[in-house]
DNA sequence: CGACCAGTGTGGTCTGACCACACGTGCTAG
DNA sequence: CTAGCACGTGTGGTCAGACCACACTGGTCG
């Protein structure tokens, strides 16, 4: 079965053996030619996973190694492996209606969750400065439509990030590759995407003045609406 | 130069392109054969530092292209640094009062669907194999806290898969080192962890049935306060 | 005019081949 | 016998070439 992305199976094997606590940070993985042989790919893949390893700080590289031992030392331990990074790195393999569908949970909670903490404690100051700023940047009538998506993108993430909570900013930054590729991909099989972007703008100001009225159930409303029908606009547009 | 680390190169290249914004969202990368030989380095250099800009959410690559366009999309704009210190930041873990909401909002939404889902359609099988056989391996006495909560772990993991929803699987395996974590360090501050326990595995069952009547607001309702119950019981005996 | 079908170029992958370096071994010089 | 050094070996780092599947293009044929 040929995989596209063969590196990634590389990348979920090493993945698995940590989380398992299979391996600890001072172990050496088996060479590169091993882990190629072992896995069924080519060295070239397995050398594109240690690379992405390496540079997530999970993998330390050296060369010249004596014939005892392998290769390369594990730098963090096993329950390291943040969610984000996993998310990362397999977010453009999910399913566009996987991503749709957690989107739509976890933003209309933060939505909701933002307006009820405007709403009920003046004392936890909730910024929403960036999500405004974002939002002027859209009204730009010379960005492209990836540009456009692109501050989308970031509006999005600025909401979970004013909400402060870690997990879920990072769970969706993890996700926005996958996003903007459904994203970018939909808008541009419209006829007129700016049609769309004039609308867009509008249900995100609309969003944000939920959350200002400290109106939860509408909040999370307007948020639920917006995404999935953006994503039903465009999706008609894929066949 | 040296002749080392070819990769990095590349990726130097293309950063400072990002950070003096010659590359806009939507600007195609030139093709991998033309970067090789502008950069004066090989092919699998420049796909090892592409998978790196990939993998870190600058980047989106799609097969394929035809003749007029590069192959490469930028995914994200001239602050492009942002991204690798996010992950950075992220790497190191989570509040324990976030991962907990996080689990409110995803757990909550994932127990309603199945129940929805569950009532309305039987075509779509859902399978609670997996939930029911870790419930029952959760009865047996002679658990350890450890055991028992590493099952526990497991059961929660066994919703999300069941709701087929790769994204919430994904984020939850993810979390799960964390969550036992800190159910273990609060169960281990408990008297009689069995006591908790039992009732546990009472609220387990529970959701599992409301799951299986397709009651899904009575399923929701049950996950949100089996989770956040046993939050605040444990976190009292936090200090 | 529309449907179809080769041509072309892309990313994705594999293979084989070099290079420089680090290590172990074992020989040699003292 | 020991200290020192040269050599062989295996590693990661890199490159070049080849193939595949796919997407797009542009022509041809109905």
């Amino acid at each position: 079965m040929s995989e596209t992305r063969a590196w990634r199976t590389v990348l979920e094997h090493i993945e698995s053996r940590l989380i398992e606590g299979a391996l600890h940070p001072g172990d050496r993985l088996p060479g590169e030619r091993a882990l190629s042989a072992e896995l069924g790919v080519g060295r070239s893949s397995v050398r594109e996973a240690l690379r992405v390893l390496e540079v997530l700080g999970l993998i330390r590289t050296q060369a010249g190694s004596g014939p005892n031992a392998g290769a390369i030392i594990i730098a963090t331990p096993g329950g390291g492996m943040s969610a984000l990074m996993r998310l990362q790195v397999a977010a453009s393999g999910f399913p566009v209606a996987d991503i749709v569908r957690t989107r739509l949970i976890l933003e209309s909670a933060v939505a909701g969750e933002l307006a009820e903490r405007l709403g009920r404690e003046a004392s936890e100051p909730i910024d929403l400065g960036a999500a405004d700023r974002l939002l002027d940047a859209m009204d730009s009538p010379a960005l492209s439509a990836a540009e456009f998506l692109a501050l989308d993108a970031e509006f999005h993430l600025a909401l979970a990030e004013a909400s402060g909570n870690q997990v879920i900013t990072a769970t969706m930054a993890g996700l926005r590759s996958g996003i903007e590729g459904y994203a970018l991909e939909g808008l541009a099989h419209l006829d007129d995407w700016r049609a769309t972007s004039q609308r867009l703008r509008g249900e995100h100001r609309g969003i944000v003045a939920a959350i200002r009225a400290a109106d939860a159930s509408s909040a999370r409303a307007r948020t639920h609406d917006h995404i999935s029908g953006y994503y039903a606009e465009t999706s008609i547009h894929h066949h």
